[in-house]
DNA sequence: TTAATATGATGCCAAATGGTATCATGTCAA
DNA sequence: TTGACATGATACCATTTGGCATCATATTAA
């Protein structure tokens, strides 16, 4: 393994395993939004919506920005790169070919 | 979007959620094994690994092979192809330098 | 100042989860 | 054939989850 601590992935993959939350994670990569545009966007209570809010945030996967009275939500894409991470390890297993490219991927980040 | 069918990623989605599916995955990337194998590495009983196992298998990430009155659990690293993808669409985001690199391997994909 | 608006907090509910203990079934070997 | 062993199936339990309705708080604008 070259240079990646494991940023304790639990909180994003916990957070990965609702589909809601993953189409919101989609809705807030095209823009930030406040909880109430969200809701608009789906057929569940404004309560409901803050509950998956909550636990996004919690995964790390987007942060929240108080603005007057109105709270953005904004995607923190970093937060991902944690499953990104413990996932690149099964690459090899699924597609040996790919593997001398990983490799300078991972040499390239290591010099940044 | 290139040529990829959203190969119903939830079932694996939900999976990897837990700890101990995670680790049974990185066990299993080892060596297959059969459940009573997998049940001498943690401290839970065979009945709760059962059921990992099985909820591994709904998503797609092991499969099961009956051999005698013994059953092997073995990796589907394909599986794990579904979360790469979604995850892959907001490499974008945490690093705009690694895009040209997956367009390279998203063509080399669809040329197989 | 005061009403409208945006959000947060709480309590409740049904279903899913992760675990246990126990019992049933199928297969191997003496 | 029959006992031992590997596994599967069930029933039960506490906790978490995803949802709702309702109430509380804070900020904006007339």
């Amino acid at each position: 393994m070259i240079g990646f601590g494991h940023h304790e992935a639990q909180g994003a993959f916990r957070a990965l395993a609702d589909p809601t939350r993953r189409d919101i994670l989609l809705l807030l990569s095209e823009d930030d939004m406040t909880i109430g545009e969200v809701v608009e966007r789906f057929d569940i209570t404004r309560a409901a919506v803050k509950k998956h809010l909550t636990i996004l945030e919690e995964g790390a996967l987007i942060s929240v920005h108080a603005s007057g009275r109105e709270r953005i939500n904004r995607l923190e894409p970093l937060g991902l790169k944690s499953v990104a991470e413990w996932l690149s390890y099964f690459n090899q297993f699924w597609d040996k070919r790919l593997q001398a490219l990983r490799v300078a991927i991972e040499k390239e980040e290591s010099e940044k």
